[in-house]
DNA sequence: TTGAAGTCCGTACTTAGGTACAGGCTTAGC
DNA sequence: GCTAAGCCTGTACCTAAGTACGGACTTCAA
């Protein structure tokens, strides 16, 4: 199978399959005379896994891990662990959504038209601010949401500290 | 206020104060003789609305826009009509975060050990394929999840269709 | 044989929301 | 007056998961 072929078959973008070859999660396939890489069903099943393990909330590099236990000898039960930490987490996240979803059902049963001037009774600009506190003490909202003050990443690529 | 000062109330980086100046979220504070920033109260008050906004899940776009449209003279029910389309989009991320714990859940249920070779009876690797294109279907999962192959982006900064 | 379409590689760019750094200036306390 | 801490600006960098581009090369069908 050509990249677009295979791409084509999996939904994914041909630049996609390079960039997964890049981080471990397809192996190399092997070439045409030409240098065209050409793959075999067993890439495509591949590549379904990872697209399903992604929409099961795992990372790429997560998955890269998750598939490399798996050729090991005897499998770990690391999948079931990891599944159940994923668990967690999304239960954790599902609940920080519902908290965000009432505090909206809130802003709309008010009827409050400004952000800044709250024009309904109960003022819920400073319910907002509450709203926003809650969620903030135990535990932090996923994904596109975590945008609150985090400690400084430890180790970024090329930064040193200063001595 | 110094800047610090206001960055330690509102619980953000210093850096941060400045960005959100730069996009427009935060009004220019008057300066010190030396060209200090110096803030009032209300930019910690405005600066907690955003962060609460922020944590219903809206942009730092949408809130700029909302904190905009607020400043108007006669409020639209703007806030309202926004309030109410990031109600039905949390509610389908819900939906979607739901689907994939049901998924987490069968995975631990069957007690598979692998991602590639699955050992548990009914065979979850092509349920996880499955579980997959069942949210592919209809709705793609929101935020971080939102790895699905997309339409081609349009108008994207400095590049100009080639002709 | 020729031309179009596909592919190669390396690198740069995208989004969103920040964070870090360098090098210089200001402020506060002693 | 001196020194340390804090602040200034502009710019580069970060994450995650890709996507796009340039310029060269390959493949395939007519």
């Amino acid at each position: 199978m050509r990249s677009s072929e295979l791409a084509a078959a999996a939904g994914v973008n041909v630049q996609t399959l390079r960039y997964y070859e890049r981080r471990g999660l397809l192996p190399e396939p092997g070439r045409s005379p030409g240098g065209y890489r050409d793959y075999g069903e067993d890439a495509l099943a591949l590549l379904r896994i990872v697209k399903a393990a992604q929409r099961l909330g795992f990372t790429l590099d997560e998955v890269a891990e998750l598939i490399d236990t798996g050729r090991r000898r005897h499998p770990t039960p690391d999948l079931q662990d990891r599944a159940r930490n994923k668990l967690a987490e999304f239960e954790g996240r599902i609940a920080d959504l519902n908290r965000i979803r009432d505090g909206l059902r809130q802003v709309i049963d008010a009827q409050c038209t400004s952000l800044t001037r709250c024009t309904c009774p109960e003022d819920s600009l400073p319910y907002l601010a509450l709203a926003g506190r809650s969620l903030d003490t135990d535990r932090r909202p996923a994904g596109r949401l975590d945008t609150a003050p985090r400690p400084p990443q430890r180790t970024p690529h090329t930064y040193r500290a200063r001595d």
